[in-house]
DNA sequence: ATTTTATATTGAAAAATTTCAATATTTAAA
DNA sequence: TTTAAATATTGAAATTTTTCAATATAAAAT
């Protein structure tokens, strides 16, 4: 169970999720791991932006990269995915009777 | 049951995410409503900063407003977390067996 | 050995985001 | 009806992100 959940940390991880270009590429992983050149051509950006763009899904751990050679081979992370999932999950917030909500300091 | 996920869509949803201060302002929802003078004493941001990440948490649907005369109450939408979790879980890739998978338009 | 292929890195421009001071708006208090 | 309090908006600076051309690297093919 994660205890200290920090800013910084769920920051990055969310970071995935905020750019259209990477949405369409975990759109495309989610029938199964591809290539870097496969989602290149289903993409309208250049070789290097997506390189970078799969730096960002690699360092936010939602996706994981297997070096094959001279491929770059691209899947979704579950354990990243689930951890994402449970941050989502702790916002639900607690119950608290609209009697009690206490406001703006006074 | 949702299905034309568009991705400016979703990105606009993750964006209350990917910020470290916007992650704190959620972590005291989690406790419940809150106003933003409330907010604010937690936060070293400024009063007009603070308003211009409650605008992008409103737009992405995590949170919602209610203004009750001078004050503006903030706090989680269930619905827009279920909503985020929703499409988290549908990153879970539909297994292809490793001997199936194609490589590199070869 | 040289060339080709797949991907990464660097550096710089463009675009978007974050931030705050100043100011506006709206409601409550005096 | 002035004044104060809570929040929003505007405009501009600082920072970060996105993008691509050029180049580097590394492995495969010739």
């Amino acid at each position: 169970m994660e205890k200290l959940i920090d800013e910084r940390k769920i920051s990055i991880i969310f970071k995935a999720f905020c750019d259209e270009n990477r949405i369409q590429i975990l759109k495309q992983l989610i029938t199964g791991e591809k290539c870097a050149c496969v989602l290149l051509d289903n993409l309208h950006i250049s070789q290097p932006t997506l390189s970078h763009h799969m730096k960002i899904l690699c360092d936010s751990g939602i996706v994981i990269m297997r070096k094959e050679q001279k491929w770059a081979h691209y899947s979704i992370s579950q354990e990243g995915v689930a951890y994402a999932i449970n941050y989502l999950q702790s916002l639900t917030p607690i119950n608290i009777s609209k009697e009690d909500k206490p406001c703006c300091n006074k």
